[in-house]
DNA sequence: TCTGGGGTCCTAGGACCC
DNA sequence: TCTGGGGTCCTAGGACCC
């Protein structure tokens, strides 16, 4: 029996929500931006008419200004986008238990299991629009087809808020012809090598062997191939099963280059101290640590180290990441432009952990106590009610705040 | 002149072990 | 002098998504 497949995609997400809660900015040319400096930041989320113009959403702050000197910006509020998007996945939930986020905004539902055509599915997709737009006040476009690739190029065809249908009668006309970036896990850099080989469209690109493709492009050659061919076999996860965390970071682009080892160590204690809390949060602990450094150029440079216990403490982990720092050699990289760390291998802290008499369980154990009791102290009277010394030490340590200017949404990407 | 952030997956080479 | 093979883990970098 043929699936029938939904993918629902919430349109300007982030400036759609703030619309909602704040229609005084309707018909004004605003921007959701990140990130906590003019300097760095970025739009988020423009105004849904620059979308429709076709202006591209994502630049960063300066760039848009010259776009729209008139730009009003609007500092991001995460915790209203999660709540607007647990209430539209319980909306797609009413009608499937197969629903698998993509996103913050968008969700492939699998109706199937009610023994419906794509035509019932049209149906599903036009009644979850307008008990959206009733319900939530923003709007999303619905792909229809059956499977994920061909759905997901689907929701991108009536924005902001229609339905489309690709079934096996009309994909070589509606989706063949589409240039293949638009095509999902096709980005820049597989564009510009399936170009140097004539293949443009998606036609182009369902045309290819396998065999072809997988010496060019390795395992995803074949995928991609399949998704084209409307090969794509993928199943949609079941919203029970959640998605296990595998690695939690952060990473900044200070407000100015960091000229010194002291600028680099104080913002890898900040971003430490934010990975940290956030694993202590999420109840997890990591074992391997990975640095990421960027000059002032641009270059990129990265270093990982697995050590042979796990941890949710800052402490260890600047003490891990300052020592990759030396041992590979970043040090002659300064100035930096950006610094990251991610931690990863993780468990949940609920294991057990091997004792010794080195006295590093001793140490652990007095330093999760006291990151447990700083814990309580922020979350009872705020992030600043408790300081690092270093704090007082460097005016950059508290210009950035990691954990809550650069907030999380992943995305699970070709599972 | 100004170039974000978080996360996942893949790849290729190397180390290590039996 | 002659120098296996397979599995697993680690590492660095690249690519993609929103």
């Amino acid at each position: 029996m043929e699936r029938v497949i939904l993918h629902c995609d919430a349109n300007s997400f982030y400036a759609s929500c703030e619309l909602v809660d704040r229609p005084a900015l309707r018909g004004m040319p605003f921007a959701v931006c990140g990130s906590t400096e003019e300097r760095h930041g970025i739009v988020l989320a423009a105004t849904r008419e620059a979308k429709l113009r076709g202006v591209k959403t994502a630049m960063v702050n300066w760039e848009a200004k010259q776009w729209c000197p008139e730009l009003i910006t609007v500092a991001p509020n995460y915790q209203r986008y999660i709540y607007f998007s647990k209430r539209l996945r319980w909306m797609y939930e009413q009608y499937t238990d197969r629903v698998e986020p993509f996103g913050l905004d968008e969700c492939w539902l699998d109706v199937s299991n009610l023994g419906v055509t794509l035509k019932d599915g049209l149906r599903i997709a036009d009644r979850l629009r307008r008990q959206v737009r009733e319900e939530l006040g923003i709007t999303i476009s619905v792909g229809v087809s059956f499977n994920k690739a061909f759905a997901k190029l689907g929701s991108d065809m009536k924005k902001p808020d229609g339905s489309t249908v690709i079934s096996k009668g009309n994909y070589r006309q509606k989706v063949w012809p589409l240039p293949v970036e638009e095509l999902l896990g096709v980005g820049e850099r597989v564009r510009r090598k399936l170009e140097s080989r004539y293949i443009k469209t998606i036609g182009d690109l369902a045309a290819q062997s396998p065999q072809n493709m997988q010496t060019w492009l390795g395992k995803m050659g074949i995928i991609l191939q399949r998704f084209a061919a409307g090969e794509d076999a993928t199943p949609v996860m079941q919203s029970a099963d959640e998605t296990e965390i595998k690695s939690v970071g952060n990473s900044i682009t200070a407000p100015r280059d960091m000229y010194t080892l002291e600028d680099a160590h104080c913002v890898l204690y900040v971003i430490a101290d934010s990975v940290a809390s956030r694993l202590r949060e999420i109840r997890m602990r990591g074992k391997c640590v990975s640095l990421m450094v960027r000059d002032s150029q641009m270059h990129f440079f990265s270093a990982q180290k697995t050590v042979d216990y796990h941890t949710a403490q800052a402490e260890d982990i600047v003490l891990i990441a300052t020592e990759m720092l030396h041992a590979k050699g970043f040090c002659r990289l300064l100035p930096y432009r950006s610094l990251g760390i991610t931690v990863g291998s993780l468990q949940t802290d609920t294991r057990p952990v091997q004792t010794d008499m080195l006295g590093r369980y001793a140490r652990q154990d007095k330093l999760g106590r006291l990151s447990q009791a700083v814990d309580h102290i922020h979350a009872r009277y705020g992030d600043r009610a408790i300081e690092r010394g270093l704090a007082l030490a460097n005016p950059l340590y508290n210009t950035i705040v990691p954990k809550t200017d650069h907030v999380v949404h992943p995305v699970g990407f070709l599972r």
